[in-house]
Formats: structure tokens, C-alpha cells, sequence
DNA sequence: TAGCTAATTGCAATAGTGTTGCATTTAGTT
DNA sequence: AACTAAATGCAACACTATTGCAATTAGCTA
């Protein structure tokens, strides 16, 4: 399942996935994708992307800071990447509001590089 | 509806809120919320918030930057900010990778003050 | 006021997303 | 071969969201 997310590297969501898969010839329940879904994402091999609902394979590896994406307004490409020093920024703003981050949702949509120049 | 919001402070869904107002009195059928929500929220008066799926009064009045949550893990209290600095950041650390930011998704999850106390 | 028009709301149907409980199958072990 | 644990299937259900169209409401004009 993991090489359908990573084939496609855009957001897909678990019946999008057992669309591919289907088409593929494999037949899988959704409900066992949501399963291997939530077994990926606890072990962050895989994001859900919320502002568009589907989920993607973890693009990042051994890195420090939460994973953060950016989504292609036009074209729907994903990149991620994560920042240690935002991280701790973000968490000195919210400690000025006496509030104790332990995780960061981030996620900027825009245009990549591509679609920009058009 | 912008009043049941601002009462509860806690991110609600359409169904929520239906239920809150029918309890008083008020019978709204939900296409009816979902549309008014799209409103309130294409006016920037409310959000949604897509950790929880709920929707929230805006709490923010003629800031700069884009609108950003932290939302307690424990109580589901939230509180709204905004940081003209680190929206700059990331828009320059997107464009690093020849991304094009304009609109920043930011949601951090953690305890708020009462509930880091105890 | 009566009649017209546009905006709002209701309603029913439907689609998409996600979860639950339980049965069945599969794989691994003794 | 028999036992056990894990993975998957399946049906049912709950929640979230959208659509098209009818009915109502509100605002305007004659």
C-alpha cells in the first residue's frame, strides 16, 4: 500500500487507494486500509494531509521538527519537510500564551515551483 | 449560530450546533447550518479546525498573518493567534524549496494552562 | 396593498468518510 | 495435526457533507 502512496505522491484518500489496488487486481476491504492506514501513520511512514483529507507516504526520514507540507494549489504535489528551529518557535509563541505544544499541525498550500511559472 | 460558537468556545460540529439550537428551541436543518458556516467562514468570522473536524468563532479582530489554533488535548479548549513573523518564515522557508506560500494551515495540539497545572 | 423577484430555508435523497462487532481466514508455533 | 494469534472480510451503522428542487420568506416596485 505503501508504494501506491508513494507512486502517486499526492494525497490519496482509502478509497482512492482501493481504487488503485482494485485496478490492479488486489482487492482489499477499506476497512483493512483504514487499518494499515492508522498501523503507517502511528509509525509516521505516512501522513494524513488534513486540508485536503487524504493521506501520502512520509517523504522525510530521521529528521527533527514536525513534518510539515506543502500542497500545490494547481497541481495537487505534496513536498514535506520539517524545521527544527520553527518547531521551537512556534512552541516559544504558544508558551507566551502560557500553552505547552506537543505537536504541530502545518501545512501551506501556494504553488510549487512548476505551476508558478505559469 | 455565530453566538452558539462564541458561548462554547470548543470547536462544534454542523450536527453539534444543530443539536445545541434545537435544545433551544431553534430547529435549523443542517444543509441550512452547513451553508451558513461556508459563509461565516469565506468571511473569516469563523474557522474550522481541521485536528478536530469542528468549527470555531474567529477570536482574532484586524491582525496580520494567517489565523492559527492551539487547541488543548485535554479540555478541547481553544485559543486563536496570529504571528505576522512566523507566517514571513514559512513563506520564506517555502520558498527555499520554490514554493509559493499563501495560506498557512498551523493547528499545535497540547495543554493548555489550567490543564498543564494539574 | 398586491404582485413580482431574489434570497433563504426546508427537505429528501445521495455520496463520502470512518467505525464497530463478529466471523473467517491466514500464518506461525508447538 | 492441533492450537493460537494476527490479519482480513463483511455487514451494518454512524457521522459528515453535498445536490437538486420545492417552499417559504423578505425586499422591492407599481
Amino acid at each position: 500500500m505503501l508504494e501506491v502512496l508513494e507512486e502517486i505522491e499526492k494525497p490519496l484518500s482509502p478509497y482512492d487507494i482501493q481504487g488503485v489496488l482494485h485496478a490492479r487486481g488486489k482487492y482489499l476491504n477499506h476497512v483493512t486500509i483504514y487499518r494499515i492506514l492508522d498501523l503507517l501513520c502511528s509509525l509516521n511512514l505516512a501522513h494524513k494531509v488534513l486540508s485536503s483529507g487524504g493521506f501520502v507516504k512520509c517523504g522525510l526520514d530521521a529528521v527533527e521538527g514536525c513534518h510539515r507540507f506543502m500542497v500545490c494549489q494547481h497541481c495537487g504535489a505534496i513536498r514535506e519537510f520539517a524545521d527544527k528551529e520553527l518547531c521551537q518557535e512556534e512552541n516559544n509563541l504558544a508558551l507566551n500564551c502560557g500553552f505547552h505544544s506537543e505537536h504541530h499541525l502545518s501545512e501551506f498550500s501556494g504553488l510549487c515551483s512548476r505551476c508558478y511559472k505559469k
